[in-house]
DNA sequence: GTCTATACAACGATAGAC
DNA sequence: GTCTATCGTTGTATAGAC
C-alpha cells in the first residue's frame, strides 16, 4: 500500500481523535499527515471516503490484536477486564473515539452509517463468540439473548467512551461499578447444580409472567 | 421568554436531530425556526451558545415530564421499561439524539463538555435516586456502587441511541436482551432470606478475592 | 504521484437601515 | 428586535504544471 495512503489514514484517525468528527477536514487531516491537501481527493475521492477507510482499516488492525486476548478469557469478569484494557488502550490510540465519532456523524448520513455498522460488527462478532463460549453451560444461557446482549454491551462501551470525554471521574466510577456487577454475575455462575436448577425454574416462571419479549428465539 | 428565542431553541433541537451536530449551522437552524439567521447571534452570541442553551433547556423540560414516572417505578424491570419508553419517545422528539450529538461534539470542546455533563446530570440524578430507592433492601445493595452503576446505565443508553442510528435491528435486539437480563435481576431480587444471606456471604468472599476496587465506599 | 493555484459554496459574525 | 447586505474565513474539489 502507498505510503501516502497510509499516512492519510493514520492522520485521519489522529485528527478525529484530537479535533472530533467535525474538525476532521481535508486540510486538517493532510496537515496532521504531513502531506498536501489535494492528495486526500486524489487517493480517496472525498473526505468521507477517507474517514470510512480509516474507520474500517484501523478497526480491522485493532480487532486483530485483541482476538487472542479474547480467546484466553475464561469467565465474564475477565471479559470485562479485557474490555477495560481495551477501553484504556484504545482511548490512548483514539480508535474507540474514532468509532464514537463515526457513530455520531453517521446518524445523518446513511452511507456512512452502513460502513460504521460494518466496522462496529468487526468488534461485535468476536465478542459475541466469546460470550457464547463463556455462557455455554451457564444456568442463564437459555434465558438471555447472547447476540442482543453483546450488542448492548458494545454499544454501552461506546457510550461510556463518550461519557468519559465530558466526565472522566463519572466514567471511571461507572467502570468500577460494572466490575462490581461482574462479581455478582460470577457468584451466579459459581452456583452448585441444585441452586442452578432452582434459578432455571424461577427464570422460566418469570419469563411466562411477563409479556413475551419480541425475540423468543 | 421571547418567542424568537424559543423558536430558535426548538429549531436547534430539530436541526441537530435531522442533520446532526455538524449540520447545525446558524443558517440551517434559523431556516428550521423560520427566523432570520442574524437573530442567532443577536439572541445567543454564537451558534455554540445556542446549542448549549437548547441542550440544557430541552433536557430540563423532558426530565420534568419523566420525574413522576420514575417515582411510580417499583422494581428494576419496570425501571428498564421506563427507560425503553424514554428511548422511544425521546428518539421521536430528538432529545436523546441531541444529547448524543452534544456528547460527540463535546469531545474536543472543553466548554461544550462542561455543559453537556451538566445536562446529562439532569437525567442521571433522578435515575440515581430511583435506583437507590429500588435497591435499598436488596442483597446486592452493599456490593454495588449505585452512582457508578447509574452512570454506566445512562451512558449505555446514549451508546444504544447512537447504535440505533446505524443498526436499528441490532439496537432492538440489544434492548430485548436487556429486558431479559432484567428478568434475571428480578429473580435475584425475589430471593428468600436464606438465599439472600448466602448470596451476601458469597459476594463478600468474591469481593476479597479480587484486588480492591478503587471505590470501596 | 505530488505540488500550486484557484473556483465555488457555506459558514460565522458584524454593520447599519428600519 | 428584526431585516438586508456584506466581510473574512474555511472547506470541498478540480485543473494543470511538474
Amino acid at each position: 500500500m502507498s505510503d501516502t495512503r497510509q499516512r492519510l489514514i493514520d492522520g485521519a484517525v489522529q485528527t478525529v481523535r484530537d479535533h472530533g468528527f467535525g474538525g476532521a477536514s481535508a486540510r486538517a487531516i493532510a496537515a496532521t499527515a504531513g502531506v498536501n491537501q489535494a492528495l486526500v481527493f486524489y487517493h480517496f475521492g472525498s473526505v468521507n471516503e477517507l474517514l470510512r477507510a480509516a474507520c474500517v482499516t484501523a478497526t480491522e488492525e485493532r480487532v486483530q490484536t485483541f482476538l487472542h486476548r479474547l480467546d484466553e478469557v475464561t469467565d465474564l469478569r475477565a471479559l470485562l477486564s479485557v474490555g477495560r484494557e481495551l477501553h484504556t488502550e484504545e482511548r490512548a490510540l483514539g480508535h474507540v473515539t474514532l468509532m464514537a465519532q463515526m457513530l455520531a456523524g453517521a446518524q445523518s448520513d446513511p452511507n456512512l452509517a452502513e460502513w460504521t455498522a460494518f466496522a462496529l460488527n468487526l468488534w461485535i462478532e468476536p465478542v459475541e463468540r466469546t460470550m457464547r463460549r463463556l455462557l455455554a453451560d451457564s444456568p442463564v444461557a437459555d434465558v438471555i439473548d447472547i447476540p442482543g446482549l453483546t450488542r448492548a454491551v458494545c454499544a454501552g462501551f461506546v457510550g461510556l467512551e463518550l461519557f468519559e470525554g465530558v466526565d472522566p471521574a463519572g466514567a471511571e466510577s461507572a467502570l468500577d461499578a460494572l466490575d462490581r456487577l461482574g462479581a455478582l454475575v460470577e457468584v451466579v455462575e459459581d452456583m452448585g447444580p441444585v441452586a442452578r436448577r432452582a434459578l432455571r425454574a424461577k427464570l422460566r416462571r418469570s419469563e411466562r409472567k411477563k409479556g413475551e419479549p419480541p425475540r423468543p428465539g
